[in-house]
DNA sequence: GGAATATAGTTGACACGGAAACTAGTGATG
DNA sequence: CATCACTAGTTTCCGTGTCAACTATATTCC
């Protein structure tokens, strides 16, 4: 019958709340955020990390290891996603001639054609959860966020 | 050959980047500050998952659906986050008796007396990737997060 | 008070990602 | 040129979450 600790005036004991973390609220925040993506990109036959993966390869192709880097993902959900992606004709994977290790991983004509459309509905989820913040408050998020990513030494290249 | 659209000079075309949405650094960090907890959790037995839940009954003993509505999973996670808690007998799950349907949560002696050091841990993991941000970015990006739940109409209750 | 409806919780199928073992190819060193 | 270390990618197993169907109980309202 724990009910006598309850509700504490304060933090009486040193133990900290879930709310004081600021971890704890980008998780949760950044979760619905994927969630709510995931749901508009139902019908369109793609999920979050595979817009993720087509998008970078927009740019041009890239190698499973450097996406990996760039993404944040391992090398295995690399292979998977790139899996999934090939099973639905959107991106082909071509040996090096090189190194027969390595490959490459590019958009088909037909994943190409549909980045545009999955962009416009991944600026739409973020207007809706972000487009009140002042520029301000934008700056400063985005700011320290990438600035935590420089830190870590994370990501391939190009935080900005 | 898709080489030819490689590097524009700009976004040309209108496909917007993932680095212009707030959505994305915030997945991205939040997936980084959440996989680090998870190994500092390594040798404490319990997940991140089952930190939040345990965190959560510190406070006192809650029914399953609150839990759900305040952590921001769907009651059929909370429902084996629970499992496996009791299982390491850290929670205790009771029948109400108004109410057949209804249960609670609630923290076993050994359970509470872990919250403390699991506390320790976050605060930790937190305020590496976190600490170096100045008061005033803190209290910015705390409080876009909060007005983001609250606007969501998420999480029961306490927001702050 | 009995049928329709709502709510609490559980379950099973599925999607997804990490860890680590594994395969295969490359490169350096003697 | 044989060995040893390294790197690229894949695979297996596992943890964890959603979704939707399901059970059981409560509530509404005619």
């Amino acid at each position: 019958m724990e009910t006598k600790s309850q509700r504490a005036s304060g933090p009486r004991t040193g133990v900290s709340t879930l709310e004081s973390h600021l971890g704890y609220w980008l998780r949760f925040v950044s979760n619905q955020v994927s969630q709510s993506f995931s749901d508009r990109l139902r019908g369109q036959d793609v999920s979050v990390a595979e817009w993720v993966l087509m998008r970078e390869l927009y740019d041009g192709e890239r190698a499973p290891s450097a996406l990996a880097q760039r993404i944040g993902l391992t090398r295995g959900a690399i292979t998977k996603i790139a899996d999934r992606l090939i099973a639905k004709s959107f991106v082909t994977r071509t040996a090096s001639e090189k190194d027969a290790r390595s490959q490459m991983l590019a958009l088909t004509r037909q994943g190409r054609a549909l980045v545009p459309k999955l962009a416009a509905i991944a600026d739409r989820n973020d207007a809706d959860f972000f487009g009140h913040l002042s520029p301000r408050e934008r700056i400063a998020i985005e700011g320290a966020m990438k600035d935590i990513v420089r830190r870590l030494g994370l990501k391939g290249q190009p935080v900005d």
